[in-house]
DNA sequence: GTCTATAGCCCGATAGAC
DNA sequence: GTCTATCGGGCTATAGAC
């Protein structure tokens, strides 16, 4: 993983720069005819390197999206800074944070199948519950801690510790959706953001009362053994079994 | 769409044989060596036919996959059969006709990674929301509607409506978490599903009382909405500016 | 209408020289 | 770090057998 140590102040390397004009000249590709339609070879000679030396710093085409990740999750960072400082209620903050995400991944929606593709991909290291895309997905977590924090809603530490990552992936069906999103400028995306950020915030409030504890506990409870390792089990060979036990019939997911 | 139409009796034509071998070839060595290790050369081969005769029958290598949606739900559907008789209750109804789900689809979980990801590309034909997966998704959809129907809770007519799209999208929701899925015989799955099964039956039964029909009305709405038609915008051609309308349409009767 | 055989394009990915 | 050369495989095309 050819990965860049900073240099000092704005000083970069010849193979940041040449890494980062690869990547530069990949997205515009890809925006320009999405990800599919944009071979290697033409994201090389645009950029003016040849295959070989494309390859040299991304191990893969799918790789190109893991960094644009880190890209888009900078920008979108940055749109969320002011909102942050300004708003303070629950709702407004977690509204503003969740249309400044749309904001900053507009731009890439025709190829943004491609990104849930590689995401939805369980083996692939681009996914983004994979140890490769943990940096990313924790600073994102993050921005929801944040969302959290400095509102004025007063959560439990239960519900406060898991809070965040239940955001997160809220924000990720948010964004599923929006990827199947056809509609001008998104605005179905749009209207459901304003819809269920009303129905997620109230139901914060709600699951933050005293009387709400035993449904909270037990709630908190599967989701803390659902993120468990594996357990083996009970004293038998501890197979990872995980692999075809193949049954017979029977193909899978429904359309 | 090479459709095949039921001979009399058990009788194939040819075609319809060299193609199921073809499929059938292929599924094998999918749950074998996974998607991308096989090779279109390596199904041919195997099932004695010709290279471009396996073309003949199936466009892609991906197409062979929206076969396979077909074959699953006829699986689903079976092994169904038999709850949706005996049971009554919709919290047994729904649990059940998810495990059998979750049974159908268990063998090929190493390479559901694959599927859902060719699946889940809104450019795809083969995403779940596109026209040509139009026919499984309403047989899919179609099944939870079975599910209420016999059951013994009453709905209103307006959510009843809806409800079998919603218990549809719900379950894409469980696969999604299957397909991340590893632990053994995927008791996480299971887990959830038992949880959240229970969730959705009280949930169904709280939406469904008088008192609630305002936000049932709203929320309705809502979905209603995000599923209509692309209105052209103020004044303006009837563009259908961004292609694709993936209008999930209501493929339910249930009067 | 089904099917074989084969030759070839394209493009993602890799090897190895410099 | 960068290149050239080459491979593997999805996919197409074509010509013809039955």
């Amino acid at each position: 993983m050819a990965e860049e140590q900073p240099q000092e102040s704005g000083k970069q390397s010849k193979a940041e720069q040449t890494r980062a004009l690869i990547l530069q000249t990949a997205l515009d590709l890809f925006r320009e005819k999405g990800y599919e339609e944009t071979t290697m070879r033409a994201i090389a000679e645009k950029a003016g390197v040849s295959l070989g030396n494309a390859y040299y710093y991304f191990r893969s085409k799918e790789h190109l999206i893991q960094a644009f990740y880190g890209n888009t999750h900078e920008d979108h960072q940055r749109l969320s800074a002011r909102i942050l400082t300004e708003e303070r209620s629950l709702k407004a903050r977690l509204l503003g944070v969740m249309r400044t995400k749309l904001e900053s991944i507009e731009p890439y929606h025709q190829f943004a199948g491609i990104l849930f593709k590689t995401a939805a991909d369980p083996n692939s290291p681009l996914n983004p519950f994979s140890p490769e895309s943990s940096p990313v997905r924790q600073a994102s977590t993050e921005l929801f801690a944040q969302v959290l924090k400095d509102s004025r809603v007063k959560v439990p530490p239960d519900l406060q510790q898991e809070l965040p990552n239940l955001l997160w992936m809220y924000h990720m069906g948010i964004v599923l959706f929006w990827i199947h999103d056809q509609s001008p400028r998104r605005w179905r995306t749009h209207r459901l953001v304003e819809h269920t950020v009303d129905i997620v915030a109230k139901l914060i409030t709600l699951a933050s009362l005293a009387i709400m504890k035993p449904v909270r506990t037990r709630t908190l409870r599967l989701l803390a053994d659902l993120r468990k390792e594996i357990e083996p089990l009970p004293a038998e060979t501890s197979t990872a079994s995980d692999e075809t036990e193949s049954k017979t019939v029977n193909p899978v997911s429904t359309p």
